[in-house]
DNA sequence: AAAAAAT
């Protein structure tokens, strides 16, 4: 099936074919049709399904006719965080090219000049974050009672972010008559009273069940311990075959940290996060689809929505907090049909987090690596010490690692030795790379699920970035399949 | 435990 039974138009169909699309996918099929008809729709889409084509494309078709009036929009898009917003615009521009259409961005971060006089002239297209909305709202600078169709993209990540007293307000301020989309990944209750007030008899679409993980990722957990994250990622970026990656941290500071310790060690990496200049916030993103960088490490800000070519590898420095979340950060990978490979790192503290994870996806994650070593035997008394109370019966421990998909991996390597030491410093950063190469490595990192060039590094000499509480000692607990909360 | 968004 092409694009060309939609019933989209000739110039955007052009405009499709010039990007390089061919085949409407599933959500699209459904959508665009129905958005063409006037109906309100309810999509319930993770991103990555080409969500935002089956809103854009026919809405230029609907406002090809018309002109925006001086502040009053045609149309408004409100999207979550600055960045989805952008990248809403950018497939206006893409998509609209041969159509006259005027546009405004509103978002916060960045100077009201333009947005002043572009919605002074009058557009057709609104797009914005709601807080900066509701601001030029207030100005004056901005009639909504013209907007004829309204999108709510990203809904539950406006739920997630305590937007939806200002979404509201927001759909308080419109008009009656005008057509209404909502896109959630997915309908929790408060969205669902959302879409109960103010849509209009809406058809419902649902593509890909939530919190359902995309088969295209390859998933794996990575023991290690706390201390030890960055030599473990690092091993990882070196033992991966990583074209680009993401890596997301819980904490804006470990974004920063992080990242300024992999531009030490030579890696092209980048950071973002909230609290940065919007500049500087899209100039990375520019620099990371250019190319010009290929590891961006991040905030969950860029867990959501954000649609990166080619990005190969996804890795959780930190697990998030919310299970949520992770399928939303590892679904920055595997996209468009590619297939991606998702890393988290774990640590004893992560217990509980990774139980809610897998609960959530309703699947058990591969371990992947090197349980540290296990200094008891196999003995069932091994379970003891290890905090597993209900042992699960067939677990296939063996010594030095844990059983894996593939059967026991030799790579297990010898465990970081424990020395009873007090702990200085997380890590003595700004040593230069060549120095610090050169010594040791740490615990090679197991092959993963796929062919992958050997890890290069050898066993080393204990460190005393070694001791930690949140290393892997003793046997490795099976907490990873038992369910914490309840 | 944190992050996101208006100044």
């Amino acid at each position: 099936m092409s694009f060309h039974a939609l019933g989209l138009s000739d110039e955007l169909l052009a405009a499709v074919a010039d990007s390089g699309y061919n085949e409407p996918t599933p959500i699209q099929r459904q959508a665009i049709p129905l958005v063409l008809m006037g109906r309100d729709i309810i999509g319930v889409a993770q991103t990555g399904t080409g969500k935002t084509a089956s809103f854009v494309l026919p809405m230029i078709d609907i406002l090809a006719h018309g002109r925006g009036r001086a502040r009053m929009p045609r149309s408004l898009i409100i999207a979550p965080t600055r960045e989805l917003a952008d990248q809403v615009a950018q497939n206006f521009l893409k998509y609209g090219k041969n159509h006259n259409l005027s546009m405004a961005l509103l978002i916060g971060g960045v100077s009201f000049g333009d947005q002043d006089k572009a919605l002074e002239k009058g557009v057709d297209v609104l797009i914005a974050t709601p807080g900066r909305l509701l601001d030029q709202f207030e100005r004056g600078k901005i009639l909504l009672s013209g907007v004829d169709i309204l999108v709510i993209d990203e809904a539950d990540r406006m739920l997630d972010m305590g937007f939806i007293p200002d979404v509201e307000r927001i759909c308080s301020l419109l008009g009656p008559n005008r057509q209404s989309l909502l896109f959630s990944a997915t309908m929790a209750p408060p969205i669902k009273k959302l879409a109960d007030r103010f849509l209009n008899d809406p058809r419902m679409i649902e593509v890909a069940r939530q919190s359902s993980t995309n088969a295209n990722i390859a998933q794996s957990l990575l023991m290690t311990g706390a201390r030890d994250k960055r030599d473990t990622l690092r091993e990882l970026l070196r033992a991966e075959e990583v074209t680009s990656a993401i890596v997301f941290c819980n904490r804006k500071r470990d974004v920063n940290d992080l990242a300024d310790s992999l531009k030490r060690y030579g890696f092209r990496a980048g950071q973002i996060h909230g609290d940065m200049e919007q500049r500087d916030r899209l100039s990375t993103l520019e620099d990371f689809k250019a190319d010009r960088i290929s590891i961006l490490v991040a905030s969950d800000v860029a867990a959501r929505g954000l649609d990166i070519k080619g990005v190969s590898h996804i890795f959780n420095y930190d697990v998030p907090f919310n299970a949520e979340d992770y399928v939303h950060r590892i679904g920055r990978t595997g996209r468009a049909g590619k297939t991606g490979i998702a890393v988290t790192l774990v640590t004893s503290a992560d217990a509980d987090l990774v139980a809610d994870i897998e609960k959530l996806i309703g699947a058990r994650i591969e371990r992947r690596g090197a349980a540290p070593l296990e200094t008891g035997s196999e003995s069932k008394a091994a379970g003891k010490d290890g905090g597993d109370k209900d042992a699960a019966p067939a677990r296939g421990r063996s010594r030095g690692g844990r059983r894996t998909k593939g059967g026991d991996r030799k790579a297990a390597a010898p465990a970081p030795e424990i020395v009873a030491a007090p702990v200085p410093e997380p890590e003595p950063e700004p040593e230069p790379k060549a120095a610090r190469e050169s010594k040791a490595a740490p615990a090679p990192v197991p092959a993963p699920a796929r062919p992958t060039p050997a890890p290069k590094a050898a066993p080393r000499a204990a460190r005393d970035e070694d001791i930690d509480d949140g290393t892997w000692n003793g046997p490795v607990p099976d907490f990873l399949s038992v369910s914490a909360r309840d």
